[in-house]
DNA sequence: TTTAGCACTCGCACTCTCTGAGTGCTAATG
DNA sequence: CATTAGCACTCAGAGAGTGCGAGTGCTAAA
């Protein structure tokens, strides 16, 4: 988009005021700009350039300017500044970034419950669903005579496990040979290819302990499956409201429906090729996020995965501030992982 | 509250009457009931006696009248009949109770969500945090010369673990030793009663593998302190939205962020004798619930933890049929939880 | 004790008007 | 020729006024 350096200056400063008033603005307000020595009239002539553009919209005949998408976009591509974080802010963030490690489900949980308290916009976090994972050892450890523990490790080194009691007895010896059995016949392989026909030569092979199989590789399978899968959490949903383009319910409400409706990871954005992007308005697929903007940023977990993070807004979202907190929480998650202060698997591993 | 026959009729229909309109009703509304054989006047005279009372309100002088909190009471403990659930709902409510056995956590979880799908009401759903658990036994497994997965197992049957990766080398000897010096020094314990002393005896003891102590101890101490800690989970914030009740922000947002607003499970409400319990608009100690009702039921969840679920939604709340099904929902999470198809424990375990 | 009749109240929806911010156009200016 | 002052015009939003109707309380009769 070339533009007259003027021009560049003029939206601009139409877009940041924008950014931080929400009312639409006039050309005196923009003549009265520093940058700016040229009055309200000749201010006029140039919207009408730049609405011409496409880059700026009239909510009507007698209102001032607001930017459009396109606007924003090149805003975001060409005019904006890097926004500085203050140390009061990377103090803050650095705080906020002490999250207890426990399971990967429950830190992505709360980075965006976080992340969300940072922005003042809801947030999601999306877990990162690897795919091919496999069963990489079994362990069986006896509890009682009626009652063991199941230990499951995949290959991406994420460990789970299990309590099972049974109605009849177990001696160790059973367990011991259970175990072998699993771990020559059930490690390497991926959830498609734990086939009922294997299920049933491994049955047979375990003699007494036959159900107990199933039981275990059933386990073993969930784990799988539950790796595979991708979810999403979402938080601070009622941040919404706190800001006037949400105001009235008809523009909220189905917003606030959209996020809450859990579970389905493939209606929310995802980087593609850089760490961050930043998708305004109707460069979103989704059709409930067409007049929202979207920041989604991506972070490395480790063992090949990445986790996304992203916050929901209106499209007047202060886009320098927002993509400089987010892209160092999502560097402060990359480095927490790396550093093994945070689990990297499912079940709380650690690296240090 | 004795009233005579015609007063409770007059009360209960209109309260029905609101609770499905949410409109006042007015005198000639209740006279053509079919239950009631008496014309519009006298029903006002039997208004005015009920709003004298303190059981109605009117919104203003030619409105008609609405239930106060105090009548609602009245129409919970006196008027309501049970509401049969049909074929249908109970179908509904026990698919709805097929959920995924995982951790007990997102188990809690999903129960929240799916209760909420279910009442079209915001709801919540508690952890339970057991008091003084203590470690039951610990086991350590190699991974690999460098790593090793530690597996904690408390007294009420949670288990956890963690995947350790170390700078040095490890043998099967060196783990063997640790692992008994655990079990010795740290099982039967709360988390009182880990002492920094404790720690450095046992670490002493330990000889090589000091630093490996604290670390697997300090794994310990985290599952007990999470098991200990009540969390809070909430789901479907959004349905709020589709009651007329929250169709103006100042009424919905705050109540949206109260919920928003996780993690302290302090601020809401438990049975406190019988399983379920119905807390009505200033019955509510929360300010922000104060013109809400809270409906909430306990459950079994097993080695003597209970869990606490309900919904949140505003006093004209249909309260004959949210009570039949929440108390059918929680009947079918403790049956669930007795028959083992839940895990009781934080990581996933099974009692069939 | 119940009911019909009636005057009265008051929120709500509707219309109308006024105001002021902001525009586009035109003609004058450096 | 770009810039600017001047001016008529537009239009959303606020505020005032109005009529409607649902619903009440009171009174007097049945």
């Amino acid at each position: 988009m070339d533009l007259t350096e003027r021009k560049r200056k003029i939206l601009r400063a139409i877009i940041e005021n924008y950014i931080a008033t929400a009312e639409p603005v006039g050309s005196k307000t923009i003549a009265s700009h520093p940058a700016l020595n040229v009055s309200p009239a000749t201010i006029r002539n140039e919207m009408a350039d730049l609405e011409a553009l496409g880059l700026l919209e009239q909510p009507h005949t007698s209102a001032g300017r607001i930017p459009s998408p396109k606007g924003y976009r090149v805003y975001v591509n060409e005019l904006m500044e890097d926004y500085r974080l203050s140390v009061q802010e990377t103090r803050k963030l650095n705080e906020a970034l002490h999250l207890k490690m426990r399971e990967l489900d429950q830190v992505i949980d709360q980075a965006g419950r976080v992340l969300s308290q940072l922005t003042s916009y809801p947030a999601f976090a999306l877990s990162s669903g690897a795919s091919r994972v496999t069963i990489q050892r079994f362990d069986l450890l006896m509890v009682s005579s009626d009652s063991f523990i199941i230990v499951v490790m995949t290959d991406n080194n994420v460990v789970r496990n299990r309590l099972v009691r049974l109605p009849s007895d177990l001696n160790e010896a059973q367990l011991q040979l259970l175990n072998t059995l699993l771990n020559t016949t059930f490690t390497g392989l991926t959830l498609d290819e734990i086939t009922p026909e294997l299920m049933r030569v491994a049955s047979h092979a375990a003699g007494e302990a036959y159900g107990l199989i199933s039981l275990v590789v059933s386990f073993a399978m969930d784990v799988l499956e539950h790796l595979e899968q991708r979810t999403v959490h979402t938080a601070g949903i009622a941040n919404l409201l706190s800001h006037p383009e949400y105001r009235s319910l008809e523009r909220a409400a189905p917003l606030m429906s959209y996020l809450s409706e859990d579970q389905d990871a493939e209606r929310f954005p995802v980087p593609q090729g850089d760490p961050m992007e930043i998708l305004i308005g109707p460069e979103n697929v989704a059709d409930a996020l067409k007049d929202t903007s979207v920041v989604v940023a991506s972070y490395d977990i480790g063992d090949g995965m990445r986790g996304v993070i992203g916050v929901v807004g209106p499209t007047r979202m202060d886009y320098a501030k927002i993509t400089a907190r987010l892209s160092y929480f999502a560097d402060g998650l990359s480095r927490l992982f790396e550093q093994g202060e945070l689990p990297p698997g499912d079940q709380g591993t650690e690296q240090p």
